[in-house]
DNA sequence: GGAATTAATAAACAGTGTTCATTATATTTG
DNA sequence: CAAATATAATGAACACTGTTTATTAATTCC
């Protein structure tokens, strides 16, 4: 009896359908500027039939989100190469800028946007982010265990950090502040300075 | 000819009622809850007048994030209460802390959500934030000028412990971290100590 | 092949920000 | 004071939004 596992098969590629084209239209014009019509429309179905596979914008959202971390963790894996533990903090925490960068409104939907927090279930873990907050959480705890920041709480360490980077990067992508000249690597000089500066800082 | 000046004034308490309640609303439901017809209900008057007084809706959050950012000054103002330049700095951080707290969706529109930065002209100057933010970067400029704080870039000095807060606070906020237990001033102790520990890292 | 199940849709609902022609109210002028 | 003019306020509409539902089309089962 086929049938059953093609109509599984046919039921995930069209969620595959719609999660492609909301990524690529939320990359090209941000999350709020799509709507389910527009999306539909890219597909060729009907509005009402995106609900038949996602039960609200919220839903469909979680599924966008976990695309995006999975493309943050491999974003990490490819620039983390060092063997030195501050080296590799350092590698990674330069590479999330330069994630935020390339993939604005991904980073925006991420780790900026509302929605769709709302919806998860209070008490669950917030799953979508693991695999990348454990890069950076194994990274920063490594340096501290080995006594190399001046950190005694893995934990406060870690967040410390990923806050430093994402205050930085929130702020300039909200325009809270402006900074003009850009890198070779289209990062605001005085951004990388700043988080550069930080990791200084924290050495022990 | 006292009508001109009349009209002038009853223009002013128009906009005044508009902002009065747009604040109220915003306080208790979120600026995105909140609908121009929503406020025009508020103040007894139509949907329509509303554009008499405020181009669009981003023009109108505009005196809103102006009167915030009073808001914002003023509670700086009550909480630096030292003279000793590294111990204000941390009373004007752990009071901002405590400003997001107890204004959550104020600081939601003052700093995370994108409206109405892209209606502020790009080259014009962000004036709401000028008065709180000028007491950062004194504070913070002065520790730099004393050699109490480990930079030697006042400006990056400023943005750091600014980013540093903003991270941590728009994280908690957008729920991407967790953060159960809360201090006597409602503050995540987590958030507290990271906080903490940040100024005594950068202190010489 | 006919009945039952599943998939897709058109149309509608209730809401949004915003605009505009129309009405009501003041003010200025003859 | 009355008529003409300028100002203020509005009801209704427009073009959207996310979402639901009754209806139609296609597929599977017996």
């Amino acid at each position: 009896m086929g049938i059953t596992e093609r109509k599984e098969r046919e039921k995930a590629e069209m969620r595959r359908r719609i999660v492609d084209a909301a990524i690529d239209m939320f990359v090209a014009e941000g999350y709020e500027k799509v709507s389910i019509r527009n999306i539909a429309d890219k597909i060729e179905y009907s509005p009402a039939t995106i609900y038949l596979y996602y039960k609200d914008k919220d839903e469909l959202l979680y599924d966008v989100q976990a695309e995006a971390f999975q493309k943050l963790a491999d974003h990490f894996r490819a620039h983390i190469t060092s063997d030195d533990p501050l080296e590799r903090l350092q590698q990674l925490v330069m590479s999330y800028l330069d994630f935020a960068r390339e993939y604005e409104e991904l980073y925006d939907l991420m780790f900026i946007i509302k929605a769709p927090m709302n919806s998860v279930e209070n008490d669950a873990e917030w799953e979508n982010g693991q695999d990348a907050f454990s890069q950076l959480r194994d990274n920063v705890s490594a340096c501290v265990a080995k006594g190399l920041i001046r950190f005694t709480d893995p934990m406060i360490a870690t967040l410390s950090v990923w806050a430093f980077a994402h205050g930085f990067l929130s702020l300039n992508l909200r325009c809270r502040i402006k900074i003009a000249e850009l890198d070779e690597a289209n990062i605001p000089i005085m951004m990388r300075n700043a988080v550069q500066h930080y990791l200084d800082t924290i050495k022990v």
